[in-house]
DNA sequence: GGTAATTAGTTTAGTATTAAACTATATATC
DNA sequence: GATATATAGTTTAATACTAAACTAATTACC
């Protein structure tokens, strides 16, 4: 599902409130051209050991410490928890995570980053480095610290809005 | 790939640079997030006879008129050839595209709707309506307005930076 | 006007995802 | 404490995508 929403929808309605919808619209269709073309930006970046999503988790580890469920971490990556078994599956071949049995829940799993893990974020990093930095430079910082509330309402009202799946997951701490 | 990105990515810099890495991809990260949780509830208020892909293309001849080569789709919405070639075989099957040989160029095919094609968008618009009308209700539209430019910035920098693909097209008319 | 390079579209193989069905434990209720 | 319900994780099948290799037609150039 990657072909971006079309902006104008605002058929049927006063001249206003179409011009109104279809700024709605032309800002998703920009929201997700913009992850399409940074997802597959940072990607390509990084390489053949790590994609986006395994990076991810990585660097959750990196930056937050400790050790997670596989449910947590799909719940902070708004991913099913198929998904995360998978991704987790990815990096367990690898050896950068280690999985083991929850001795408190006989259900469940504990993840944690090894050593190996930890080199293969620092590589990640620093083949990211120059295009981060590049990145920062040719962007108006301040505009898009501006911006930065305004998507997080956004994402705010459509986490609300969101239905409850079976596999996935209440609304996570992003 | 769908996993976020995760937001502290600045490590190794000065404190005030550290926050500035911050903000990008904290940008990207409620960037990626909006489009996961929008592209998700469009797709379950759409139903089964169409995805987000299949009713962007009936969109586009519903809004622009006239016909269209697979390429020039392909480039518009951003994604590879082989991915509209999918779509396209799914549109079709339904009756919801015709698709013909280019009598000017051998190699090529024009891509129209047909009258099943508009009466499928139409049905897709109507059950959409609701929830696009309580989005518009709930958000800000002068904030989102004002967004809007720096997410155009953002997207065609993103769009200069890409090198070409083979498959993926020069950057597009968005 | 023949050869090389480009372009349009397809095919194939592989990837990351979801939904749904499943197994096995844990928790709640009566 | 038995039974019902919920939760953790996995498996399976299907989907929508990409990259790469391919075929066929076109355009560029010598």
């Amino acid at each position: 599902m990657r072909i971006r929403l079309s902006a104008e929808l605002g058929m049927g309605l006063s001249k206003n409130r179409k011009q109104e919808e279809g700024i709605t619209f032309r800002v998703l269709n920009e929201i997700g051209i913009i992850d399409q073309l940074s997802r597959a930006r940072f990607e390509r970046v990084l390489g053949d050991d790590l994609n986006v999503s395994q990076f991810s988790v990585l660097n959750h580890f990196v930056r937050v410490g400790g050790k997670k469920s596989p449910s947590r971490l799909a719940r902070i990556f708004q991913v099913t928890k198929a998904a995360m078994t998978y991704s987790l599956g990815k990096l367990e071949t690898k050896g950068y995570v280690k999985i083991v049995p929850d001795p408190k829940d006989g259900r469940g799993k504990i993840v944690g980053i090894t050593a190996a893990g930890r080199k293969a974020h620092a590589r990640a990093i620093k083949a990211t480095e120059e295009p981060r930095k590049k990145m920062m430079r040719a962007l108006s910082q301040t505009k898009l610290k501006k911006m930065l509330p305004v998507l997080e309402e956004l994402r705010e009202y459509l986490d609300r809005e969101r239905e409850e799946y079976d596999n996935l997951i209440e609304p996570g701490p992003h």
